[in-house]
DNA sequence: TATGAATGAGGGTTCATTCAT
DNA sequence: GATGAATGAACCCTCATTCAT
């Protein structure tokens, strides 16, 4: 059948339906059979260009991880107004994770299955944020009573959830909006409650408490 | 070998050892001889005793759902101050998971792995929390300008991110704390952030606004 | 539960699952849960009764064979007329066969399976059948141009068949009587044919050949 | 171990120990292991050609009944005279049978096990000799008061009987010709018989009768 | 007599991987 | 680059049988 002799291509679309494999069901979960089947390359050839299982789930991984940083990093050069770089940060996130829960769900499989590739990008993202968390407190910009490590796990903590919830939501508390309108809902709420969360304490406030 | 005939204390120990390696290696990655060879209990007899390798991961689920709710009922009725029962119950959620990350691990893999059992169980949970929320802004004691499901999200979600992620910030921030201490630590500052965000507004902010 | 104590009809209950089971799915096909579930009882005493699953299988056997002994020997019995004793005899084994294929499906199970307890009772009957064929020769009542072998070959291997095969005809021939009625034709039929197979040559014809 | 690489001369092998052990021990009683076993071939590369048991079963099944069916016409096909049809299909099936009972111990295997593969195959060759047989009433080589169910029954049922029956026989009445002249001249006797059944009223005995 | 706990072997099947082509 | 034949280990599960109770 597939004669085309283009690498790269043949590992492009090997990348893709494994992604979506391993997305599903996981590492252990996941046969090089399913893979082939999706694609339409033999099992064999995929060993060929990936030398083993185990490779070829750390490629998916890296590209994933490659790709979310490029979102973020993207959101981040968009922004004009420094002081909103932060929301666009978040907005983004949010709207990578909504649109398509590959890439969260890959890092969850790999949390429990103790496969550290992606964990330690991620570590860097998360040194990285807590970093910028700091200097919005030196500058003003948040609330320094909590510490920077508290205050981004108030803040992609809930981010998490929602993906993970927001369908169980929508069927256990009956809510009728569509998928869509309630992610937009959620996505407004959620940035009003970071801004109040992360509202430095007012001088009157300050005034009041003394 | 094994001579006790006993089957009541043989599916205790079937069950302790299945909780732990279907924590570690999810349901797909578990192998009966892996759960066979930690409690030495031979793998017919667990079949013997559970019917299937599914009946019994469904059974450690039930296990740890039952073991959840006792936990969080006890928990509120041990509440004096009636007013005091959601942080009650917001600390006996945080401790369970801090101590045990079993049943943490194992509603992530059922998440996952799309096994519904546990997730229904949690969505019953959720729902009687939600109404819980609504009842606290009816009562002035949370701010209503959000949706229940939203603060819920805010509360729960960073509690699962923590749990989920304190070694490695632990690791990449080089926090210098013990686990223990950082565990504490977290946990005050966490029900701070959370009474920051749930509290009303105030009338002389209100006033501020207009 | 089964408390009564009383072996002697455990053993019946059991036999009759098993007589069953075997001749739905032979030996190698059937296991004592199956037994066990259909009768109650459990498999290990079964065991107990039974020594093993093989005993039981020859038991069950054994049980069909002298059953079916006694339908022969009392058809021959009632014959008054003792130029009917192979009519009757020959009816008889028809119904037997026709009304339960527990004995035929057994034995023919035996056959396959190479379990020579069964088979040898067949052996015997038959050798007497063949003995009585020859005596109906030497009376002028049979054929005498066919050995005994062949008459009964050609008489008992049509029964057989005809249990065997008389659902698939109904089915592939489009025959629109019911199984019963079918049944009762074919046995009239099959008398008719046997009796000019058996008809000894007439001696105008023995005349017409010289 | 093997290296061949040649995946239809494997299948050929596999199908050809498959045959003897589905013959011998139908297939509940065949395991995959026997098989392997028998023909030196992994059990991880018959399924990797046959995907089941079940199907190489079917596939075993397939064959057979297309040797049975080709000999058969084949035999037919011979045949200059066209009288002669009858009897030399008749002759190729007893033959085939009493050659190799592979067909005919698989064919009551599938019986049995309810495995209608075969069973299907059969119940066509059955409905197309039916209807040879009415051909044969019409133009006054069969007696006609038999309905051709009945004759067919009268001829295929001995056939059979005769292939299980012929050890046991020799055994238990002392015949001491060889099998296979004991064979021949129960072919030749069955042929005989055959054509007494078959052979339409005389005349002359029609006028007896009046 | 009766139960069911316990065993160990073997069942069919899936799997990642190797290798000849 | 690409296929699929071939392997062997591991998978879940069923089985007949033994044995303590």
């Amino acid at each position: 059948m597939r004669k085309e002799r283009d690498g790269e291509s043949t590992k492009a679309t090997v990348l893709r339906a494994a992604r979506q494999a391993f997305a599903d069901h996981g590492f252990a979960g996941t046969s090089l059979a399913m893979i082939s089947q999706a694609c339409g390359i033999s099992d064999g050839l995929i060993l060929h260009h990936f030398k083993s299982k185990e490779n070829l789930y750390r490629m998916v991984q890296e590209d994933l991880a490659a790709e979310y940083l490029q979102v973020i990093n993207q959101a981040s050069a968009r922004a004009q107004d420094e002081r909103q770089i932060a929301l666009q940060t978040l907005r983004a996130a949010f709207q990578y994770w909504s649109e398509d829960t590959a890439y969260y769900r890959i890092s969850l499989w790999a949390y429990l299955e103790n496969q550290s590739a992606l964990i330690e990008s991620e570590a860097r993202l998360t040194a990285g944020l807590a970093e910028k968390v700091k200097e919005m407190q030196i500058h003003g910009q948040a609330d320094d009573r909590f510490s920077p490590v508290a205050l981004l796990t108030m803040t992609i903590g809930p981010l998490h959830f929602w993906v993970r919830h927001r369908e169980e939501f929508r069927r256990t508390l009956h809510l009728d909006a569509s998928p869509e309108q309630l992610n937009r809902d959620f996505e407004e709420e959620f940035i009003r409650m970071i801004m109040k969360l992360y509202q430095p304490l007012l001088e009157d406030q300050a005034d009041n408490k003394a």
